[in-house]
DNA sequence: TGTGGATATTTTTTT
DNA sequence: AATATCCACA
C-alpha cells in the first residue's frame, strides 16, 4: 500500500479544486467519473491505490452513502488502509464503506442466503489443509489409493478439484489439459470430486472455491436476492481485478446489475495468481462485459527513481504479451539496481545482511527494507542470520499460524461444537486421543453426526480406557454448543480440554503453548466463535492481528515476503533473492510458456516494489543435482534476456 | 486396530 | 532434506 504522500485535509474547499490539485489528470477523470462502469488500467506504482481512495472519498462527498459502497479488495487490511485513507482526506464517514475480499463478501453473503442453497448460517470454512485431508479420508474409502502404481496424493487431487471449480471446467478438462500423467484416472478422478461436493453439500462444510461459487449461484439463480444485494451496494470497487477469476468477475457483474456502477482497478503486467484460476485477459475482458464503460490508464509513477524504472521496464518488455503503456517517472536522481552473484547460498544470505546493516546505518528505517523471494522457505538462512545478529524481522507468507497443527486442533474443536456433521473436524480430534486410530475416529465421528454428542459416552465406550476422555470431549462439546458464553470462555473450556492432548502428543508442547495463548487472546474480541473462525480461515493472523499491537511493533522490522505476498506493497529498498533458474523462474514453470510468462510477471512485481534501492541477488547454487536442485542452474533467464543489462544495473560482488 | 519404523515421494505461490 | 504414505508387528 503506497503512502499518500500529501494527505489533503478538508478545509472546506469546493470539492473540485481539491480533487483536482492531488490528482494528475488521468487520476482525476477515474475519480470523478459520473457513474457507470469504469476500468482503471494503473501501471505499477501510478497511484492506484490512492486513485480507489479518492474515488471513495468523492462519492462520499457526493452524497452517497457509505454503506452502498463495496470495496472489494485483496486482504482485508488493504481494504480497510484505503477506508482510513480516505476518512483522512474526507472524514469519519469512510469508514463505514462495506469492505473486504470477495472471499469474505461471499461469507457474510451466503451466512445470511445460504439457506437458499441448502446450508445451515452455521456452516464450517474448510480451509486447504482441511479440504485436502476430507479428499484422502474419500480416497481411502473407494480404495483407490491401492489402485495401479501412482495415484495423485491428496495435495495433486485437492490442486486438480480446485483448479477446476476456479477455472469452470470439469475435472477431465483440467486433467487433459495440465496433468496428462493422470489421464487415464479420470474415472477415478471425477468420482473423488463427485463425493467431495456431495459430502460437503451433506454435512455443510464449504471450501474457499464454494464461497464463491456458492455466492455466484446464488446471486444467478435467484434474481430476488440478486436485485436486493446489488440495490444495498450502489457503486462495486474491485482493486487488483487482474487476478480475479473467472466466477469473481462473475460476481462483480451480478453485484452491479442493477445500476451498472462497477469500477474495476488493476494491471494487466502484474497478473500473478493464474495457479488460481486468474486470466490477466479478464481484465481486457471487461469492456466487453460492459460495452458502455470509459478505460482510463494511469502511466506516471511516483514510486520508483529512473534508474529502477528504466530496469523494471526492460523486465517486462520481454513479455510475450506487449502491454499497452510505458511507464514514466518524473522523479530524478537515483541509483542503479545492483547485481550480485554471491558464490553460494550462505554467501548470500550474509551479503543480504551486511546490506541491510549498512542501510540500518545510513538511516533506512527498518520496516523500509524488504527480502522478497519466490517460495516460503527461501528465507530460511537469512532468518537464522537476522536472529544471531538481533536485527528483527516480519515474515509475509509461507508457514502460517493457522496451519500450526496445534492451532487446526483447537479450531477443529470449536468447528466440530458448532457443526457437528463435520466429520473431518471430529476426526481430527478423535485421532489426538491415544488409542483412537483412523477407524475408530471414523466410527465415531458418524454416530456423533447420527446420534448426536450422546453418542461419545455409550455404554459399550464406558469400557474403553479412553473413556475419561471422551467424557471430557462430551462435556466440552455440550457447552460449546449450548452457546450464551462469551467466545473467551468457550476458548477456555476447549483448551483445558485440549492440554494433556497437546502435551502427549507433540514433545516440543511447551514451545506451542504459546501459541494458543495468542489465540485466546485473539478470542477476546470476537461476539461469535463464528466471526472468529470466518476471520482466521479467510485472513492471515497478521492481518487479523492488524487491530492488536503490531502495527507499531512492526516500524522497527525488517520484512521479509514472498513475492505473491508482496503485492501491492512497496519499500524503501528490496533485495531479490535467489535470482536464479529454477526458484525464479521456478522449475514447474518451466515447461510451458505461458508458466514463464508468469514467472516474468512475478519478478516483475517484485522489482517494482523498490523505491530507491534495488538489490539483485542470484546466488551459486551448488549441491548435488537432487530432483529437487535439477532444474537450477545460473542466474535467472529474466536477466540474461535483458540486452542492456550491464547499462542497467551494477555489478557488484 | 493402533503404532512406530521403513520407504517412496515431492514442495511454488494463497483466499 | 523433509514429509507423506505404506507396512508389519504388537
Amino acid at each position: 500500500m503506497g503512502k499518500d504522500p500529501s494527505p489533503i485535509p478538508n478545509h472546506g474547499q469546493a470539492p473540485g479544486t481539491r480533487f483536482a490539485s492531488a490528482l494528475n489528470e488521468a487520476q482525476y477523470r477515474a475519480v470523478t467519473h459520473p457513474g457507470g462502469p469504469l476500468l482503471v488500467i494503473a501501471g505499477a506504482g501510478t497511484g492506484k491505490t490512492r486513485t480507489l481512495v479518492y474515488r471513495v472519498a468523492y462519492l462520499v462527498e457526493r452524497g452517497v452513502d457509505p454503506r452502498s459502497i463495496l470495496l472489494l479488495t485483496f486482504t482485508r487490511k488493504a481494504a480497510q488502509e484505503m477506508m482510513e485513507r480516505a476518512s483522512r482526506i474526507l472524514d469519519a464517514r469512510c469508514e463505514m464503506v462495506a469492505g473486504g475480499t470477495f472471499h469474505s463478501f461471499a461469507n457474510l453473503t451466503l451466512r445470511r442466503y445460504g439457506s437458499l442453497l441448502g446450508y445451515p448460517a452455521s456452516f464450517t470454512i474448510a480451509d486447504r489443509s482441511d479440504a485436502e485431508d476430507l479428499v484422502n479420508l474419500i480416497r481411502t474409502e473407494l480404495g483407490f489409493h491401492k489402485n495401479k502404481a501412482r495415484f495423485p496424493k491428496k495435495r495433486a487431487l485437492m490442486n486438480i478439484i480446485s483448479r477446476a471449480a476456479n477455472c469452470q471446467v470439469p475435472v477431465g478438462t483440467v486433467l487433459a489439459e495440465e496433468y496428462p500423467q493422470y489421464e487415464d484416472l479420470a474415472p477415478e478422478i471425477e468420482k473423488i470430486a463427485e463425493t467431495y461436493a456431495l459430502y460437503k453439500q451433506e454435512r455443510a462444510v464449504m471450501d474457499y472455491d464454494d464461497l464463491l461459487t456458492k455466492c455466484r449461484d446464488l446471486l444467478r439463480d435467484h434474481p430476488d436476492v440478486r436485485r436486493r444485494i446489488s440495490w444495498t451496494y450502489e457503486h462495486i470497487l474491485i482493486d487488483e481485478f487482474q487476478d480475479t477469476n473467472a466466477v469473481q468477475a462473475e460476481i462483480g457483474a451480478f453485484l452491479a446489475s442493477e445500476h451498472g456502477n462497477i469500477m474495476a482497478v488493476g494491471d494487466d503486467c502484474q497478473s500473478i495468481y493464474s495457479f488460481r484460476g486468474a486470466d490477466f485477459r479478464n481484465i481486457m475482458d471487461f469492456p466487453k462485459r460492459f460495452p458502455d464503460c470509459t478505460v482510463v490508464t494511469l502511466e506516471e509513477n511516483y514510486r520508483s527513481t529512473q534508474p529502477v524504472l528504466s530496469f523494471t521496464n526492460a523486465v517486462i518488455q520481454n513479455a510475450r504479451e506487449k502491454y499497452s503503456k510505458q511507464l514514466f517517472t518524473r522523479t530524478a536522481g537515483g541509483t542503479k539496481p545492483v547485481y550480485a552473484r554471491p558464490s553460494s547460498e550462505i554467501a548470500q544470505a550474509l551479503y543480504v545482511l551486511q546490506k541491510i546493516q549498512k542501510h540500518l546505518q545510513d538511516g533506512v528505517p527498518a520496516h523500509e527494507i524488504a527480502v522478497l523471494f519466490r517460495a516460503g522457505w527461501h528465507s530460511n538462512d537469512l532468518e537464522v542470520l537476522l536472529n544471531k545478529n538481533g536485527i528483527p524481522f516480519v515474515k509475509y507468507g509461507g508457514m502460517k499460524f493457522i496451519e500450526a497443527a496445534h492451532i487446526k486442533d483447537v479450531l477443529a474443536f470449536l468447528k466440530a461444537a458448532l457443526n457437528p456433521a463435520d466429520a473431518v473436524s471430529w476426526h481430527r480430534i478423535l485421532l489426538l486421543i491415544e488409542g483412537v486410530g483412523p477407524t475408530t475416529a471414523k466410527r465415531l465421528a458418524e454416530s456423533v453426526h447420527k446420534k448426536g454428542l450422546e453418542a461419545l459416552v455409550s455404554k459399550p465406550l464406558q469400557k474403553r480406557k479412553y473413556a475419561a476422555t471422551l467424557q471430557a470431549f462430551h462435556d466440552t462439546m455440550t457447552r460449546l454448543a449450548a452457546g450464551r458464553e462469551p467466545v473467551s470462555e468457550k476458548m477456555e473450556a476447549v483448551l483445558t480440554t485440549y492440554q494433556p492432548l497437546l502435551e502427549a502428543k507433540y514433545d516440543d508442547a511447551p514451545k506451542r503453548t504459546p501459541d494458543l495463548r495468542s489465540l485466546a487472546q485473539m478470542a477476546e474480541r470476537y461476539e461469535s466463535v463464528e466471526a472468529l473462525l470466518a476471520d482466521l480461515t479467510l485472513e492471515s493472523p497478521e492481518q487479523a492481528l492488524a487491530g492488536e499491537d503490531t502495527p507499531r511493533r512492526r516500524k522497527d522490522h525488517v520484512v521479509l515476503s514472498t513475492i505473491h505476498s508482496a503485492k501491492g506493497l512497496e519499500w524503501e529498498t528490496v533485495f531479490i533473492i535467489y535470482l536464479v533458474d529454477g526458484h525464479l523462474p521456478s522449475s514447474y514453470a518451466l515447461n510451458d510458456d505461458d508458466g514463464i510468462e508468469e514467472e516474468r510477471r512475478l519478478f516483475y512485481v517484485a522489482a517494482t516494489r523498490a523505491k530507491r534501492h534495488l538489490y539483485l541477488v542470484a546466488p551459486k547454487v551448488q549441491g548435488p543435482a537432487s530432483f529437487y536442485s535439477l532444474a537450477t542452474g545460473g542466474p535467472s533467464r529474466f536477466l540474461f534476456e535483458i540486452g542492456r543489462l550491464g547499462e542497467l544495473v551494477r555489478r557488484e560482488a
